[in-house]
RNA sequence: GGCCCUGUAGCUCAGUGGAUAGAGCACUAGCCUCCGGAGCUAGGUGUCGCACGUUCGAAUCGUGCCAGGGUCACCA
């Protein structure tokens, strides 16, 4: 039966398986001239003291080392596309805003870099917006003149309004996600949540660059065991004679009771097995009966999913089993017997992979069925002809990465022209803690842990933890549930993919430090300000009043993030997000900590509102691309 | 045994060939007459698994080892 929910053994399963004496120092220079006077006042405290890693520089700056890149062109004879790698961030943040090495340049030259770049910093550059720029060692460091960085910055922001961080690279570009794909007559279980989350964000990562994106869900809603089922059904349903399964108050449980008893009685009485194998034969022959039945048990099982999908705002675009691709199958199979590739191997029919260091692909059965590899085929052929995607992006976890690289050797050896833009998406397992240790997504006894449980019980700690901390609050029960479906799936988002999720609902939901609930409170706290500003904010003078060190790392934040969208989107990578997103809170608080959001001073308010609103604007479509809906109270 | 993933602070993890490798948790001490303290500040630990190589420069790239996990045809 179903394909990528991994655990086959025991699930029948498919493709799843986680400065204060700075502001006085400003105060005191505010009295008289200049905000470049400020700002130095403001440097020259710093420098004394011990300076905190700039967050900012995980993610590039990048409009501006392009314009920087196009400046330092003019002056060298090398192209400012091959500047671009050159550029970077000093390791602190008194040395410079945007560091320069001049290794390139040099090497180009035949010269010593530290030659270079003491000749380069005595040129001048164009943009508006540097300020200066210093020679140290090998490296070009350029300063950025604060107040018309900040009205570069919030410009750009303003212009884009809510869109703020999309991009058009993918503009008039087909993207198509296979997430999720649990297998139906299952509850969908904890481990389902990381296929179900890291592909909902590829979906809004790419739809943030502007592709078309096409996220489906492939069903596991084929297979021999559901003729294993359909006997279930007809010898022990008898509950099922009088009613049919939707008015069930538990169907999924029902399915699951009779998938167990199936098991339980097959060991003695063999004869099951052959009415199993008739039963499935008859669903394939289209039986009235079978099909009817079959078809309650899909309609069921997708109740029960929509209602898990819904409170993750998981959506799909198209929800294709893989009982859709059982008559596309023979079409393949003679395509393979038309370009030779089939061969006999032990009675089974195999196609090698030669060049490869792979083991051949398993196509049909001695006893002539079809297997997952066959229905992929047959998947990726009719999505490469529905959709003439740009990329097919399979979110499955590493287990199933031999299948994928045999999949995708098959359809190289078939000649087909769409095979480079096949991806799968591998992931780590996530796992639960039990008795000390960690264990993959089972209770100590073995049962598979259900999501819908984990989802209840992470609303009910960020409840419990919300009303202690705000007892007023009205909307209790949006908050409760939004916190605490933050907490589950930015833990799953948090890390880089490909690592495991060592998933502790204690942990995630203790609100503190890296996680989700801290995130929603920083927005929250957005919202809180921009309802207490009663002033107006004018776009004229926007940003000119922002030149504390604490505000010119969180503009340069504000202004990586189209490129940290882009690059997670590229690398498929939805963690590159959520670390971005993290550094921003983590600015935010020490910029909140150190200043008045509403100053005395009418113009620097209204400033840093501005400021505060277009890190809303960050915030907010951070969060809603990692698939956390963002709170306005809580 | 072959292939894949992982190995960075006590724990969980960031880290784009570049300057002195840095966050959260945990622990200690501070900070609410002040926009929400779910926060902020300060305090310290590293043979970046090991070795060799490439490079002006390696946690990052290559090769070989070591450790943990996954996977290796008639399941999905």
């Amino acid at each position: 039966m179903a394909p990528r929910s991994g655990e086959a053994a025991v699930v029948v399963c498919r493709r799843t398986l986680l400065a204060r004496a700075a502001l006085r120092a400003w105060r005191i220079a505010a009295g008289r001239g200049t905000f470049r006077a400020r700002f130095a006042a403001c440097l020259s405290h710093r420098s004394r003291r011990r300076t905190k890693r700039a967050v900012a520089g995980r993610t590039s700056l990048k409009k501006y080392q392009l314009a920087l890149a196009a400046a330092i062109a003019e002056h060298v004879g090398v192209a400012a596309q091959d500047l671009l790698p050159s550029f970077g961030v000093p390791p602190k943040a008194e040395q410079g805003d945007i560091s320069f090495g001049a290794f390139a340049i040099a090497r180009a030259a035949k010269k010593d870099p530290r030659a270079v770049a003491a000749e380069l910093a005595q040129k001048s550059f164009a943009p508006r917006w540097v300020e200066r720029c210093t020679a140290a060692g090998p490296y070009v460091n350029f300063f950025l003149d604060r107040g018309e960085f900040a009205q570069d910055v919030l410009r750009d922001v303003a212009a884009a309004g809510s869109d703020f961080g999309k991009g058009r690279n993918g503009a008039g570009r087909t993207i198509v996600v296979d997430y999720s794909s649990p297998n139906i007559a299952k509850q969908l279980a904890v481990h389902h949540l990381r296929s179900t989350m890291i592909g909902n964000a590829l979906v809004h990562l790419h739809r943030a660059l502007g592709y078309q994106v096409v996220g489906v869900n492939h069903l596991g809603d084929w297979g021999t065991s559901f003729g294993k089922l359909l006997t279930a059904w007809a010898r022990f349903g008898g509950s099922l004679e009088q009613k049919p399964l939707a008015e069930h108050p538990q169907p999924i449980e029902l399915l699951n009771d009779l998938y167990v008893r199936f098991h339980e009685k097959a060991k003695a009485d063999s004869t099951l097995e052959d009415e199993a194998r008739r039963w499935f034969h008859r669903l394939e022959q289209g039986d009235t009966v079978a099909r009817d039945r079959w078809k309650q048990i899909r309609d069921a099982s997708w109740q029960h999913f929509e209602r898990i999908y819904r409170r993750l705002g998981v959506s799909f675009e198209e929800v294709i089993g893989e009982s859709f691709f059982e008559d596309r199958m023979p079409a393949v199979i003679a395509e393979l017997e038309r370009l030779e590739l089939l061969e006999e191997s032990d009675e089974a029919q195999v196609v090698a992979l030669p060049g490869t260091e792979l083991p051949p692909a398993l196509i049909r059965k001695k006893d002539g069925a079809t297997l997952y590899a066959t229905r992929d085929l047959a998947a990726a052929e009719y999505r490469w002809e529905r959709w003439h995607f740009d990329k097919c992006l399979y979110v499955v976890d590493a287990g199933q990465a031999l299948h994928f690289r045999q999949l995708f050797g098959v359809l190289r050896r078939m000649g087909k022209p769409y095979v480079d833009r096949l991806q799968h998406v591998d992931f780590g397992i996530l796992r639960l803690p039990v008795d000390g240790s960690w264990v993959r997504g089972k209770t100590r006894e073995g049962q598979v842990v259900l999501l819908e449980h984990v989802l209840d019980r992470a609303r009910d700690l960020a409840r419990e933890k919300i009303l202690e901390k705000n007892p007023e609050l009205k909307e209790i029960d949006e908050a409760a549930e939004a916190v605490g479906m933050a907490a589950v799936i930015f833990a799953d988002l948090k890390a880089r993919r490909t690592r495991d999720v060592n998933f502790d609902l204690e942990q995630i939901t203790s609100f503190e430090g890296e996680t989700g609930a801290y995130l929603q409170y920083t927005h929250v706290r957005f919202c809180g300000i921009l309802r207490n500003y009663s002033g107006a904010t004018s776009a004229a003078s926007q940003g000119r009043h922002l030149a504390t060190p604490e505000e010119t790392a969180l503009l340069k934040e504000i202004a990586s993030f189209p490129a940290a969208i882009e690059r997670a989107a590229v690398e498929a990578e939805p963690s590159i997000l959520s670390q971005y997103l993290l550094g921003v809170a983590s600015l935010f608080n020490n910029f909140y900590a150190a200043h008045r959001v509403l100053a005395e001073d009418p113009a620097v308010a209204a400033d840093r509102v501005t400021l505060v609103r277009a890190l809303r604007t960050v915030v907010a479509n951070g969060l809603a691309i990692l698939g956390i809906r963002p709170l306005e109270r809580m």
